[in-house]
DNA sequence: TAAGAAATTGTTCAAGCGTATAATAGCACC
DNA sequence: GGTGCTATTATACGCTTGAACAATTTCTTA
């Protein structure tokens, strides 16, 4: 019987492709249909390949897990210019595409609903989200400050916990409902209520965007 | 050999207890952890009777699924007393216990890493995610106008929907790192920002809380 | 171009899965 | 206190799962 013909490829590339078949088959089926046969089947390589890769199958969703926080965060947490434009970037990225669709949202609550129930999730659960709301608080200081408002550690504090809460649930609303919504209805509703809730406009005359 | 004794319980009890046993199954071992044997040791019942209630295992989840918004969503929706009082009742119910815990959360993430994936469980699920906003809707329409403030339709669902964003999203950060709040600040973050959002106050002179 | 290292395949295994069904035991009713 | 109904148990079946491992192929390098 013949046996089939495989291309040898470097490991970083192998190991990405894996994980992206995982996250494919999670995506579309659920964490039940990431099986170690559903995943070598989406990459095109057999069952065995990704035991040599991956000490078991936990790993390999660890480090799927991972990588859809990255991509969930690595964006927002990169925005550059001035306080005010970082802020607003933050903010419309974090509520369209490729943060927001139901892809992401899919990946995400899987591994989440994984969280309480893996301890090495867990780490790198709280890792991604601590991070994330620094990033945020730290936005908000510069902002604050930039615009001579009152920028106390304890007022930055709170308006993260609160800005977070409502950009995660922003985000939810429109991964799960997004035809529910007007185009860009959501990022106009985030900025609006920012601003609100920090007293300050974010949308000065004359900064075209 | 002999064969272990039974109790012969009611439908509506054993239906009951198969589901809240479903449940803990997937709280403590994740969707996957819910296999039907598991369910009956957890039911303390064999295996078999649970297709005697139930068509299949898809069918037991969708129930359980049902049971999991109904308690997120059921108290929160009878508040009673003025509009100010209900608008509040229905925030603070949604961010304490026994709404706002891991427990919840982590149920709450299984079934959502589903919805995508099996269509009765989107139908479920979009009917609960509407009833939840509309009443949150309708709260701020009677509190609005009691205070004499704008409630424009137009209004009220721009409000509706950030409002909800911020609740589901302080809800999350709750659920997810409730060790990383003080006792209730959830709750009076969530109490400042929304008097903030609404440009009213929540808490008037007078009125013990 | 030969050899050796290791990436990849193909096959096997025991365990656990959802489902099906026959046998049994609890309970309501006469 | 039988009798009949059916909830419940017990067992079996075919499949899929994660894992293990030997056989094979590719690629590097000397």
């Amino acid at each position: 019987m013949a046996r089939r013909t495989f291309h040898r490829a470097p490991e970083a590339e192998r190991r990405h492709d894996l994980i992206e078949a995982t996250l494919d088959c999670i995506a579309e089926y659920g964490l039940q249909g990431a099986t170690v046969r559903q995943i070598a089947i989406k990459a095109g390589v057999t069952a065995g390949l990704i035991r040599h890769y991956f000490q078991s199958k936990e790993h390999i969703l660890q480090e799927a897990y991972r990588v859809v926080i990255a991509r969930l965060t690595e964006k927002a947490e990169r925005v550059t210019g001035d306080p005010e434009q970082r802020l607003v970037d933050f903010i419309v990225i974090n509520l369209t595409e490729p943060v927001a669709n139901s892809r992401s949202l899919s990946l995400w609550a899987s591994f989440i609903s994984r969280v309480s129930v893996d301890p090495e999730l867990a780490v790198i659960h709280r890792e991604g989200y601590l991070s994330f709301r620094n990033a945020l608080e730290g936005l908000l200081a510069d902002f604050l400050s930039t615009r001579g408002a009152d920028a106390s550690p304890e007022r930055c504090r709170r308006l993260a916990i609160a800005i977070n809460g409502l950009l995660d649930g922003l985000w939810l609303e429109g991964c799960l409902a997004g035809e529910l919504f007007e185009e860009s209805e959501l990022v106009g509703i985030a900025l609006t209520s920012i601003e609100t809730l920090l007293g300050l406009s974010l949308r000065q005359a004359g900064t075209a965007r």
